[in-house]
This record gives structure tokens, sequence and C-alpha cells, in this order.
DNA sequence: CAGTGAGCGAGCTTCCGCTTGACTT
């Protein structure tokens, strides 16, 4: 007998190492292989097609070290456990990692834990069992099907449209919806709508008001003027008689908590973080926060999951922390477990605190702003969805005359239950109905007097633009996408130029336009919202052992290959023209709208009329403030680097720039436009004028990067300085703030 | 700070999904 060698377990994420380390002992080493480690080569499509789709996987470039470090690793252990996530593509990482490294049949382990737990944990490795090659077939006919969708699309894009675009099932799908959102709202046809709100008062002198409801003892909606005053001649100067008292009380249920997409929609609705910023503060609280006393803690349970799932553990703390903390009748009396959504991979947990005990509070001196809020919305919405209903009282009296019926309705909370911890505002119907003072004692055949008649035109409003987290939520709900995808597909359709960020909200442009309409043509299959959804049933047979991956290749290249050489055919010499996009702005010289060109600096303001009248200016939103130098307006202006910075609408001639973000904020003390670092998050403002008393000095801002300082020359060596590919250009977003007017919604029925 | 917009066309771009990385203006 040799003696016992030390095993491996290879898992995705270097955090989650460190804690299966832990919950194993000695006897264990566990790395991290931090996602795939061989694929489909970058510059080549990699499939052999005509040859049955045959893949050609490669070591991913860059990662070479950790190749080798889990090679050597796997080479003097015992058994290697292969411990990726639970789901189809964990399961490919762990083939991948088999071939790769290759590890012997009869080494090579598959685990897999659906907790970290310790539990879980060690009961997931004493039961190993093989790789299941159905999974792993799913993972490549998913992987070769987007590959040969991107691979041929794309350069089909090139030629005909302009190079450098791109095209997927998944970002085409996304970019779709952002155009289809646009065409709704074009196309939108606004209603006219009445509120009519009745000031009633009971013989004891109480007033209050009622809203009209409906004639005959039917709900009506007014929709004229001409209906308006029907009603209002009517009840003019005649009693009103209280026909009925309902009391009432309405039960209100927490949300489950978050997942990915749900949390990147609070985040944003709440706190005003982008999606990826969202994930970038998660991921550090997942990893681990120094926490005074305890060292290094993470905070929270994975960030990219799907699943709604909760560990007994969790329940059983949660449980625990409620009941002694809010008292007995706060906890629901036993745990709430949620169902997850049924396109779901379920490999995760949902997103809990990791310690549901640990207060927001009391971790708060050890974080930083933005980890602290989006921990307390973490927690908060995790305690929340193992406490009590909500109760409300509620009253809805009617009073009537001329047949005409006015409803008063008032609710006020009876028991605050699980909203005394999370407060989930979930619709706003209740605020516009609910009227916010209570009503006066009334009683069924009393008579009331009308005092005012208060009557409010409205106009139905078009559905909004989507926003980065209400895409997100759209494409979940479609199964478009994935947890770890959602963020970076919205940065690729702004990169390429598909849409654009007005504001919080995403426009198609017309490149975006053209591109869509063009897929929309020639392959309405892919941009089918609903193809997702069929390819994820098919793969579904696959990973039954019902179909053949291959087979379900073939099956989609045959259609596929006829719509790509039809394309060619009907687009032989053709090149597609992009609009360009016109702006809000005159041309001075000759009154046209200007439009968007694409130059060697990135994107500007050009006259139309070129090259009669060659005007142009830089793309440009105005700050808000003035210059404190000269007094002019400050726009937001984007180096040729990326970055984004602030100056003076002169520019040179009056020289003044900043990094800092112009706000409306006037220095109490000398007038002056005040200034905030920029970053998402409130931040206080603070005054950049020197000749000022508030003037508040440079080092004092808290810059997170040292400001290039006067001594340190750039002529230094070059040496050392690592080849970082400059970041990512950034489009100068949208122009000016969108000014949408705000129309009252439709209002209509609180079902 | 720059002050741009077509044309030759070198050599290049591109997918989705799994992970973390990082010292600059």
């Amino acid at each position: 007998m040799a003696a016992t060698k030390t095993d491996l377990v290879i898992v995705e994420s270097p955090a989650k190492a460190k804690t299966i380390e832990r919950y194993l002992g000695g006897g264990y080493k566990v790395v991290a292989s931090m996602g795939h480690l061989r694929d489909l080569p970058k510059s080549t499509m990699g499939v052999d097609i005509e040859h049955g789709f045959e893949p050609d996987y490669q070591p991913v470039k860059g990662r070479e070290d950790v190749i080798d470090k889990l090679r050597k690793a796997s080479r003097k252990a015992g058994t290697v456990y292969l411990a990726t996530d639970p789901d189809r593509e964990g399961e490919a990482i762990s083939w991948h990692l088999k071939e790769l490294l290759d590890i012997p049949d009869d080494k090579a382990r598959r685990v897999t834990f659906n907790e970290i737990t310790k539990n879980v944990v060690q009961e997931g490795i004493a039961h190993p069992r093989d790789i299941d090659q159905d999974l792993v077939d799913a993972q490549q006919a998913r992987r070769i099907l987007d590959r040969i969708v991107g691979y041929k699309l794309s350069p089909l894009l090139w030629r005909k449209v302009r190079k450098g675009l791109s095209a997927g099932r998944v970002q085409s799908v996304a970019t779709r919806m952002v155009l289809d959102r646009e065409r709704e709202i074009g196309a939108f046809q606004p209603e006219e709508y009445w509120h009519l709100t009745a000031t009633l008062k009971t013989e004891r002198g109480e007033s209050f008001q009622a809203a009209f409801h409906g004639a005959g003892g039917k709900k009506t909606d007014l929709h004229s003027e001409a209906e308006v005053n029907k009603v209002s001649e009517a009840v003019k100067g005649r009693p009103f008689t209280v026909a009925a008292v309902t009391h009432g009380t309405k039960k209100r249920s927490p949300s489950p908590p978050f997942i990915t997409s749900t949390l990147q929609q609070e985040a944003s609705r709440r706190l005003g973080m982008t999606p990826r910023r969202t994930m970038s503060i998660a991921q550090q609280l997942y990893e681990g926060v120094e926490i005074e006393g305890e060292g290094s803690v993470g905070l929270i349970t994975y960030m990219r999951t799907d699943s709604l799932r909760l560990s007994e553990d969790a329940l059983a703390a949660a449980a625990r922390f409620i009941r002694g903390h809010y008292g007995e009748e706060y906890y629901y009396g036993k745990p709430r477990r949620y169902k997850t959504g049924s396109n779901a991979q379920d490999a995760h947990e949902a997103i809990r605190p990791s310690i549901p005990s640990l207060t927001p509070e009391q971790v708060k001196k050890s974080l930083t702003g933005e980890q602290y809020r989006l921990y307390r919305l973490i927690w908060g919405r995790f305690t929340a969805s193992q406490m009590s209903n909500a109760v409300y009282d509620n009253i809805t009296a009617d009073a009537v005359c001329e047949g005409y019926t006015f409803r008063a309705y008032h609710s006020k909370i009876a028991f605050p239950g699980y909203t005394a911890v999370y407060e989930d505002n979930r619709d706003e119907d209740e605020a516009e109905e609910g009227g916010k003072k209570p009503l006066p004692e009334l009683t069924k055949g009393q008579s009331l007097a009308l005092t005012g008649l208060d009557p409010e035109q409205h106009f139905t409003a078009p559905p909004s633009r989507y926003s980065e987290a209400t895409l997100i939520r759209a494409m979940e709900e479609k199964g478009i996408g994935r947890p770890s995808t959602y963020a970076p597909t919205i940065t690729t359709i702004t990169a390429r130029e598909y849409v654009v960020k007005e504001g919080k909200y995403l426009k198609p442009t017309p490149l975006g336009e053209t591109v869509t309409e063009l897929m929309e043509e020639r392959f309405p299959d892919i941009v089918d919202v609903k193809f997702t959804a069929r390819m994820e049933d098919t793969l579904d047979k696959v990973e039954e052992g019902k179909a053949d991956w291959k087979g379900v290749l073939s099956d989609f290249y045959g259609g596929f290959e006829k719509d790509l050489s039809a394309a060619e055919e009907a687009l032989q010499g053709v090149r597609i023209k992009v609009p360009d996009e016109v702006s809000a702005e005159i041309c001075p010289n000759c009154g046209r709208n200007l439009v968007v060109k694409s130059g060697r600096f990135g994107r500007f303001l050009a006259c139309p009329g070129y090259p009669d009248c060659s005007f142009t200016m830089p793309l440009v939103v105005e700050m808000p403030g003035r210059c404190p130098k000269c007094g002019s307006r400050i726009f937001k202006r984007t180096s040729k680097k990326g970055y984004t910075y602030y100056a003076c609408e002169k520019g040179p001639a009056c020289g003044f720039m900043s990094w800092d973000v112009p706000t409306k904020d006037v220095c109490p003390a000398c007038g002056k436009t005040m200034f905030k670092l920029a970053g998402k998050g409130q931040r206080k403002s603070f005054c950049i004028n020197e000749a000022c008393e508030n003037f508040l000095p440079e080092d004092k801002r808290g810059y997170r990067y040292r400001r290039s300082g006067s001594a340190a020359e750039t002529g230094g060596d070059a040496a050392g300085q690592t080849a970082k590919k400059p970041a990512a250009k950034k489009t100068a977003a949208g122009k000016k703030t969108a000014a949408r007017k705000t129309t009252a919604r439709t209002g209509k029925g609180t079902a």
C-alpha cells in the first residue's frame, strides 16, 4: 500500500475554494479553475461543419499559468474531485479539465454541491460519480451553435454594413427588444381619460375626498370633458348619500430573496447602481471583507445565480434571528421556500447573507458606502423573505348622487410584518389610490354635502424605454442570456453602438435599427425572442439522452445555411447605408438639424449640408452649473483615452476642465457652482473656488487615484508598463437630459 | 484638449458562458 496522497478538489471560484478547504480539512487541497480553461479558438470558426461539427478545442490563451498549476497539482494528487458548478457549464468545465489535464479515468471523480455549507460539501465529496456525458454534450451543442451563429453572421455584417459589427443569439435579440420597444412608443396613440374628485362634507363638518367610480352601480371611466361635465352638472348642488361602507383587511407577503436579475433591478431602482457596478460590489461582498475582530468574512453567497433555493442552515438562522430581534409574531412560523423559475439551472443558492445574523449596522464600519448599501439591500430582502405578512386595514366608502358613485378609500397598516425590515413598494398603485388622510366615521344612509369638484385631464402614456435593469429583467423572463452575461451583453450592444444610453434609458441607434431590420428580414429565426426557448427545449432532450447533439446541430444548420446563402445572394454587391443619427442641435449657419458622424476622434456633430456647409461641433452633454472661471455652460466630454471629464463650453479659450462632476448646488459663500466626486452614489458637493472660504483642497476630496503630481514627470522608464489595452472606448452617451413629458400613467383599475 | 465627414484597402474585427483582474486621467 502506497502512502496516502493528498486529494485534489477543483472548483470554479477562488473564494469558494477557500471556504471548501476549511470545510474539508486536511487531506484535501482545493484549487480554482476560474472558469473555462479550454474552448474554441478565438480567431477562427474552430468547428468542422462539414465533418460532423467536430470542435477544435484549445487551451484558453492567457490562462497557461492556471493550466500549468492545475496539471502539476493533479499529477501529484490521489483522487481529483472535479467539483465545478452543478449545471451544464460546470459539467463541461469538468470534462474539459479532465481532457486538458490528462487525468486518467480512475483518478477523476465528479462531485457537486448545490450549496456551500459544511454538511452539503462533505456529503458531496462522499458521493462522487462519473462525468455525465449527456450534460456535456448539451453544453457542446449550445457552445457550437452560438459559435456558428456568431461567426457566420458577424462577417456578413462586416461586408454588408460596417466593419467591427457583431450578431449573436443573445445580443441580436437584446437589441431587437430595445428596438421593438421604440416601435411601440412610436406607434402609441395616447388616450384621454379624466379623474373627477369630489370633496364631501358630513353634517359634523368633516370633509374627505372621493373619486368618481361609475354610473348606475357599474364601474365606468370618463373619457372626455363632455362626460365629466355631464356628471358635474348632475351632482352639483345636490346631496350625496353614503351607499356602502366596507371594512376589509389585506395581507401582503414578502418578495423572494434575490437572484442576479432581481438584485440588479432593485439596486438600479433604489441605489441608482448600474448592473455592472452592482455585480462588481457584490463580488467584493462575496469574496470577503475585513471585519474588525473577525478577519476576512465572505458576506454574501454567490451573486450569479438563477435559483431561489435557500439552505436549511440559512432558513434556521433566519428564524432564530427574527424571533430573537423582532419577536415571535414577526416570524412566519415556518420556513418560506420559493419556487425557482422554470428556465433556471439552479446551480447555486439565492443571493443571501452568508451569516444571516450579521446585520448591516454591525458591519457598516468595515464597508464602503456602496458595499454597505448593497449588503443592506441583500440582507433586508432575505430576512424579510422569512418574516410574517404585513396586514392592512382598508375602508371603502361609496357615496351616491343621481345614480353616480364616488368612492373613497383609505388603507392603513395594521401589522408591519416583514415591512419592518424591507419596504418593497413593488407597485405604485397603492400610493395613487390610497388616500393619506383617514376617513371620517361614515354610516350607510348618511347624507353628505358636495363642497368641491375637481376634474383632472390625463392621457395614457406610452410604455417607457428599457433601462439596463428592466431590459435584463425582460431578458430573464424570456430565458435569454444567463446571470453571468446579462451585464456584459448590454456592454456589447452599447459598444457596437446598436443602442445608446440616454439618461437612464436605452435607445436604439439608426445602426441598431438597420442591423436589426436586416436580421429580421434575412434571419427571422435567430432574432425571434422564442429561439432560445426552443433551443433550451432541444438541449433538455440532449441532457436526458433522448437526442444526439450532433443531430441537433445538423437540424439547426440546415435551415440556417439556407438563410445564409439566400442572404448572400440577395445582398450581392450591396452595401447597406446606415442613416445618420439626427440630433436636436441646430446648425447656426443654415438651420438644419445637425447629425452624428463618426470620425478619427470618435463621434461628433456635423451639418448634413456638407460640403456646402461644413459646420461641426463636438457631441456634448450639457451639465448643470456654470463654469466657475467664466460663467459659461459646462459640457461633459470624453477624452481620447475614453475618460469622462467636464470642461467649459469655450474650451481652450477659457481653459476650465475638471474630473469632478458639476452639480446644481451653489456654494453659499461665493455663489459658484459646486462639484462632487465622480462615481455612483450620493456624494457631497464641495467648492473648488480657491478664493472662497469654503474651498476644499484637493487632498481633502478623497480622490481614489493619486493626481498626477507635479514632480513625477512622464519621462520615466517605459519598462514595467505592462501592455494594457486602453479602456474600451466609451461613446459620449445621449445628448441632453431626456425630456420625457410626465403624463400620468394609465391608472385604470388596480387589479 | 481637438477641430474630424468619401476614396486605395494592409490586417483585422466576431459568438456565449464560466471566472477574476486592476495603479490609469
